[in-house]
DNA sequence: CGTCTTATTGAGCATATGCTCAATAACGAG
DNA sequence: CTCGTTATTGAGCATATGCTCAATAAGACG
């Protein structure tokens, strides 16, 4: 079935569409054509899911499928480069240290980091490349989440902890309904970004105010559901 | 495609001998046998997706790939019925009337309906192929959306205006604060779900009790947003 | 048991897909 | 310009995958 040049040259008798050669900015230094491989990989598998074909990557990217192989071992590798570049090299180190800043008041603090964290799941490519690789199986999700949690769940429910007057999480266990407090605003947050990039239906068109009256509502729950579920002994 | 009738007739050797049949698929009426597909479709997809194969879903469920084809006419057929049976045929009929049904207090419907819905998109099988579906950019969800938006999120906010004195929505158009209310609401309990079946992290403990807490706090959410939003004039 | 209907099978086809490798050509050094 | 290094190419391989069809055999009925 391989023998057939005759159809094979009369489908492809030159450069019928555009880039083909044109962006032909051929010979670039490896570390410059493995960035736009990584980059273009993140475009194309948030696009197709991880079961897009490598030769439908290498025309998009502008290059021959060989010269794929010769930056990642394989398919499986490059995917694994593309979780790491979208999902842990985004996190902003300075985070942390504005959310337990108590020198602002705690609504506006969690109102400025939400509307900047935000911007991650909300992103076209972060949200759609976190659901291809959670249900293929991938282990980074629950890499992912235990960031979030540490650096996230642990440190807001502290701070609400001290608002509203309960002991620290040090001294009494954060409990469940806590912690689903905190999966309601993110489950809320990253369902605005699966309305837009996954079932493209009309999303906010103030993004930014509805993550403010997210921000809103889940304070007065907390304080509410902590009043609940903390009181006895539990205040400070 | 047919136009190859080259060295077909010569290879046929037929291989009679087949004592490998031992899972002897029994002969079932073709009503039967074509709802057993549809039924390991649902679980074979929800599980790997709508790219596996005919191949291993066949195997799955123990027939032969040919017999496939003779009840569904292309692996796309089959996933259209999928859809179909998972999203359009588990709707409760009664849900409506108990949401409006204003001899109970509103705040004890949504508890129980919400309970009761909420076992949809928690379910494996519903949440998966729901974001397969999304991924892959079928119209399902778009529909599925319009559905809930009718039969949901335009009743629920009637109860609420009628609730907390504003004016009903035949009067007042719903406004973006409010759906992005039901919004949130139903992104945090489909985020349960997604917990579960898609990062395998862990879900809580207690869901019905998890949901209780949301449609609660979403309660208390929805009287401050609309007396934030709807006050001027709003009242009745 | 024999016969007929038809549910069921699996080899096979055409094409898709991850990956290899010998050949090619673009750039820099001399 | 010449030459050497190496980024780049694309035909090609091995296997995967949706689907077909002639052959098979499991029941129903006499």
């Amino acid at each position: 079935m391989k023998t057939s040049p005759k159809s094979k040259s009369a489908k492809r008798p030159a450069q019928p569409l555009l880039a083909t050669k044109l962006t032909a900015a051929k010979r670039l230094t490896p570390t410059l054509r493995a960035e736009r491989i990584l980059q273009g990989s993140i475009r194309f598998f948030a696009e197709h899911g991880f079961s897009g074909q490598t030769r439908e990557l290498a025309h998009e990217l502008g290059i021959s499928k060989g010269l794929l192989y010769r930056y990642f071992p394989s398919k499986e590798a490059l995917i694994e480069r593309v979780y790491q570049e979208v999902f842990l090299r985004r996190w902003s180190p300075t985070w942390q240290a504005e959310l337990t800043d108590r020198n602002r008041p705690l609504i506006e603090r969690l109102k400025t980091f939400y509307a900047d964290y935000a911007k991650l799941p909300l992103e076209y490519e972060w949200g759609r490349i976190y659901l291809f690789a959670g249900l293929a199986g991938a282990s980074i999700n629950r890499r992912y989440v235990r960031l979030a949690n540490e650096r996230i769940f642990k440190p807001v429910i502290g701070e609400l902890r001290h608002e509203f007057g309960f002991r620290p999480t040090e001294k009494l266990a954060i409990t469940e309904p806590e912690l689903e407090l905190m999966w309601s605003l993110h489950g809320s947050i990253f369902y605005i970004g699966m309305r837009k990039w996954v079932y493209h239906v009309k999303a906010p068109s103030d993004v930014d105010g509805a993550i403010e009256q997210l921000v809103e509502g889940f304070y007065i729950n907390a304080k509410n559901v902590m009043r609940a579920t903390l009181s006895h002994g539990g205040k400070t």
